[in-house]
DNA sequence: TAAAAAGTGTTGTTTTTACAACAAATTTGA
DNA sequence: TCAAATTTGTTGTAAAAACAACACTTTTTA
């Protein structure tokens, strides 16, 4: 079966044998589709019959809003899900506008089939739908963490806060960010000019060191 | 059965029938306490065994950053439950208090009794597990929806954005805040004075009109 | 590979926010 | 019910962030 070894590796088909994907793969309708570096995969208002399933690549969520401003939500990357939250209530639009950042592979998947117990009985189904609730759990998680940083005061507690956590996801005070400076500045809804000149700054301060996307906390 | 007609009304248990919803407070080795106003239901790093619901009354959600500021996160209400997304992914420590805010009666559970499929096999507890699934995906929106709020630039927007967020869940302009403005401030993370200040710009402007904690948005 | 586009860092200016201090109003609870 | 505690609104000041403009670097792509 075509992409095997990338399916098997996402949350939602976690340690399911070829065969088991290969029924779901029916059960949700699903469909492959390759996208380019920048295009957009979805666009915010589209009409929403599927979620979004990043199997190889990534991309970044964006949204506008009221007011004509663009900010970068998050960012997507291989295994990761689009559209599921929405999906449990009914949501018929797409909230935001999806970009690949790089050659990406999307599976599109029938979100009722999903999110629904399975009329065929397919073997995993009930699997997937643990799977469904730990990734919704998860994506909690880190919203949660996403509002810790930006409840921070100044841009540097905010980068702070933001360098922490990623350092502890890697286990190690150096990290890459997902993001180029422009995406993160909007990521955390701070003026890039503003934030260059504080990330300077805290490079004298002995804070932290950086080069491109490469990040090192100096201080502990 | 005590309290059943306040626990069917809970997502958790929503139209369960009373044999049910006594099979699953056995299941879950529940336990039920009374709190008096002020009074702390749980604290920030006490051990987590179990998960929260509120039966009655209503209680905030307080966080306390390593620089020791206090912030409140969340309001929770007749129904909510607290605790299962870091229950998902085995926390073994509340990282938040919560605080009652009136009189309140509260449902602990066992949080490997809730999210783990029953050996005794009760009725019900496959459905409960679709409702965990659609509470962890509705505490995601509401998520993403404060973190609309608090990406805005300016106080007067953040303000703005979120009014228009409980009016609209309101279903009318005219709608009450959860909060008191004090807390207000502390969950929109800005200062309360600077808040203060700008409310009273904001009706002078004619966008709200407010007293206590009633509100009425004006402008369309 | 050269021109165009996008990303980055810097500076000065303007706007907004945080902070601090205090008086008035409201709520609490003994 | 009355004193104490909490909440709220106001003001002036200091600090921080947004904004705008620009030069320089890196990346993209025709």
């Amino acid at each position: 079966m075509q992409y095997y070894e990338d399916l098997k590796n996402t949350k939602i088909f976690r340690s399911a044998s070829e065969f088991e994907c290969q029924a779901m793969m029916f059960c949700f309708k699903t469909r492959f589709k390759n996208f380019d570096k920048n295009q957009r995969i979805v666009e915010q208002g589209e009409n929403m019959e599927d979620i979004v399933l990043i199997v190889k690549g990534g991309a970044i969520v964006q949204h506008i809003d009221s007011l004509g401003d663009i900010s970068i939500l998050r960012r997507l990357k291989k295994g990761d899900l689009y559209g599921l939250e929405n999906a449990y209530f009914g949501q018929t639009t797409f909230k935001d506008s999806l970009i690949a950042t790089e050659k990406t592979l999307v599976l599109f998947m029938n979100k009722h089939r999903v999110i629904n117990p399975c009329e065929n009985r397919c073997r995993r189904h009930d699997i997937v739908s643990k799977h469904l609730a730990q990734i919704v759990a998860e994506s909690n998680l880190e919203l949660m963490d996403k509002l810790t940083h930006m409840s921070k005061k100044t841009i540097r507690d905010k980068l702070m806060s933001y360098f922490n956590s990623l350092a502890h996801k890697a286990g190690t005070n150096y990290f890459e960010i997902p993001f180029n400076k422009t995406e993160l500045a909007s990521y955390l809804s701070v003026d890039r000019s503003a934030m260059s000149t504080e990330l300077t700054r805290m490079k004298e301060d002995g804070l932290i060191d950086f080069e491109k996307r490469q990040f090192h906390l100096t201080k502990k």
